[in-house]
DNA sequence: TGAAACAGGTTTTCTATGCAAACCTGTTTC
DNA sequence: GAAACAGGTTTGCATAGAAAACCTGTTTCA
């Protein structure tokens, strides 16, 4: 009996952080490994190294991954991993997406 | 067996024109309506005048929106209804949200 | 009756964001 | 040992969204 209409306004809520579709891809994909290396993360998600870096940036500096870097014999590597607040806000953005999803086979 | 994790580039592939969560707000009302009237749109949506002013014209640009105007009386009033290329859009919108939902009860 | 407030939008301005290109540091290759 | 390359970071630019200013016509009410 509930109207499954989602209130426009809560759209609105959206987490801007999450809700950047480069970020998303991001946070999805850190979300299903323990930690994941700039280089493999730049192929998956096809982003520029340019804008994956200014985009980690963006969500370590909102507390949602954390950013490691390490030395592989003499060279350096970064990687990544994702936070428990990361995780919480990408739950977070799920639940709201799902509730602004009509029910399915809507007119 | 399918598996079920997003490819994360799709997620690059959202439409920026319905993604942007204030259209995605106008076209969701629109959505379940005939005709919508401005003052009716801003206070469900809670935009600003000139923001749902700019926001409007971006969705009739792209050809989501079809903006009427009419004459109640005297005073002329402006209404917006959706367009078919707009319905298609929200609902392959949904889609591709409804692709990247991971299935529920993630760990 | 006419100045002031108001309704209904549109246009302009400001700021921030995403993207691409240039740059930097250290390593191999030839 | 110069040149190409890997792995990132910083800079610069173009665009987009938000807020503010503006405009046109209409009531209000002193």
């Amino acid at each position: 009996m509930a109207k499954t209409e989602p209130s426009p306004k809560a759209i609105l809520d959206l987490d801007r952080m999450v809700h950047e579709p480069a970020r998303l891809a991001i946070l999805t994909v850190l979300a299903s490994a323990e930690e994941v290396a700039f280089l493999f993360l730049q192929r998956v998600t096809g982003l520029s190294k340019g804008n994956l870096s200014s985009h980690t940036q963006k969500l370590e500096g909102a507390g949602y991954l954390e950013t490691v870097k390490v030395f592989q014999g003499r060279i350096p590597a970064t990687s990544f991993r994702i936070t428990e607040d990361g995780r919480a806000a990408l739950r977070a953005y799920h639940q709201q997406l799902r509730g602004l999803l009509p029910k399915e086979g809507k007119p």
